[in-house]
DNA sequence: TCCTGTGAATTCGTTCACAGCC
DNA sequence: GGCTGTGAACGAATTCACAGGA
């Protein structure tokens, strides 16, 4: 049943499945088949039905499943029965940007902290929250119990600022800046990379536009192409 | 050679150890074991030289691989020996940070067009950049060559707008929104879900704290853990 | 009959282990 | 001797295919 260890493959699907679920559940629909979430999905019914027997038998045979219930599982599965308290250190472009972003607390994340080195930035308010200066952080994680931090300050300070994280108690780190940190065996770390998202996309890119080049060039050779086929299977991103 | 096809994993694995070599050269370091670059990137040497190996053999045996050549062949391999041009598509508070942020140019992203439909939004300048009319993205894309288009607006915006970005002729997206967008098969297609990489946290933070408190309980019940492997093997997020 | 839950088969990715070259 | 490049072994994730319950 649901002793089986959960894979990873499948933790990050889940966040997906229960987005397509409460926008079922906005639309009144009560019941779901596999098939019809995986086509929402866009992945293999069967996946979904291996990734959600990790978490119990929880579908009807010849039913499917109550999306409300589902609804309560998963989230009950990703710990999202109560809120989680987060803080925020570096509050610039993107700092402010996330301090702002109302999806948020929208999904049961409250942003309990802000917090800069910045003297001009320390005091203000962003987002309804006065900056904090990062010597406050080893207090204000106790008092709030934030177990979440999320980090966008330049790259050269992430390591010392995941350090301090770390040293106050924080568990969980979201990391925005550009860089490989190391943090202890017991901390989960998660990394947001625009330019590694960015260069992923330009190789798919410039492999597209080679392919043209040479179509365009057999084109010009050999009038028709045979072997259409070849092109077919391009390993989307995911 | 280098004819088999380059896989998605070791794909995503290349802007990475780009990223480390471009600090070595920075270094004036001008070779570089697989060895040494596997542990300044935490993974296994076998995995480097195995993803490199899809480039190309351009190792030398007994001696590793030289920097400036390797950060050469990556680039190349990437798409990164041109410079792309971007538009960003929705400028809230999202997509104005990124249209600051300096890490985009630095690595040959050109933003080249900033767009939005809010009359309050449309000419003014972000980031140097004057703020276009969505309307006008047919012409922009076209003058421009833009290949790639950055999406950050709305959720509900987020198809039409994608559809648009498709209809213009661009052939990479960088998605924002959290929505599951459908683009034509020869559009690539990235997400960047906030809300997923917290929940993706969450899970293995309940997890924990669910070990805390059953270890705690073990300990109030029998004094001594003989098992204390079991909690050994977390499966680390990435 | 319909759709779930899951073993079996398959594909994909990682790691091992070593032959081959510098 | 040292380190790359890669077949072979292993492991994880996906998909198939079907038994079994509503």
């Amino acid at each position: 049943m649901s002793a089986r260890p959960i894979p990873e493959a499948t933790v990050q699907r889940l966040p997906v499945y229960l987005r397509m679920l409460l926008d079922l559940a906005d639309r009144s629909t009560t019941t779901v088949s596999s098939e019809a979430l995986a086509s929402s999905v866009g992945v293999n019914p069967a996946k979904i039905r291996k990734d959600l027997s990790f978490l119990g038998s929880y579908g009807t045979r010849g039913v499917g499943y109550d999306v409300d219930y589902l609804i309560h599982q998963i989230s009950r599965a990703l710990g999202l029965t109560h809120d989680w308290s987060t803080a925020i250190v570096g509050l610039g472009n993107l700092g402010q940007a996330l301090a702002n972003y109302g999806g948020f607390a929208e999904r049961g994340f409250r942003i309990a902290a802000l917090l800069d080195v910045d003297p001009d930035l320390v005091g203000q308010t962003v987002a309804g929250h006065e900056v904090l200066h990062v010597d406050e952080l080893d207090r204000v994680v106790k008092e709030e119990e934030i177990a979440i931090g999320v980090l966008t300050v330049p790259e050269r300070r992430a390591q010392e600022v995941a350090d301090r994280l770390v040293a106050a108690g924080v568990t969980s780190i979201l990391n925005f800046a550009p860089s490989l940190l190391s943090v202890p065996e017991h901390v989960s770390l998660r990394k947001v990379d625009l330019s590694i998202e960015l260069q992923v996309l330009t190789f798919y890119e410039q492999r597209r536009q080679a392919e043209q080049a040479l179509g365009l060039r057999e084109h010009a050779d050999a009038a028709a192409d045979a072997d259409a086929a070849a092109s077919g299977q391009e390993p989307e991103p995911t």
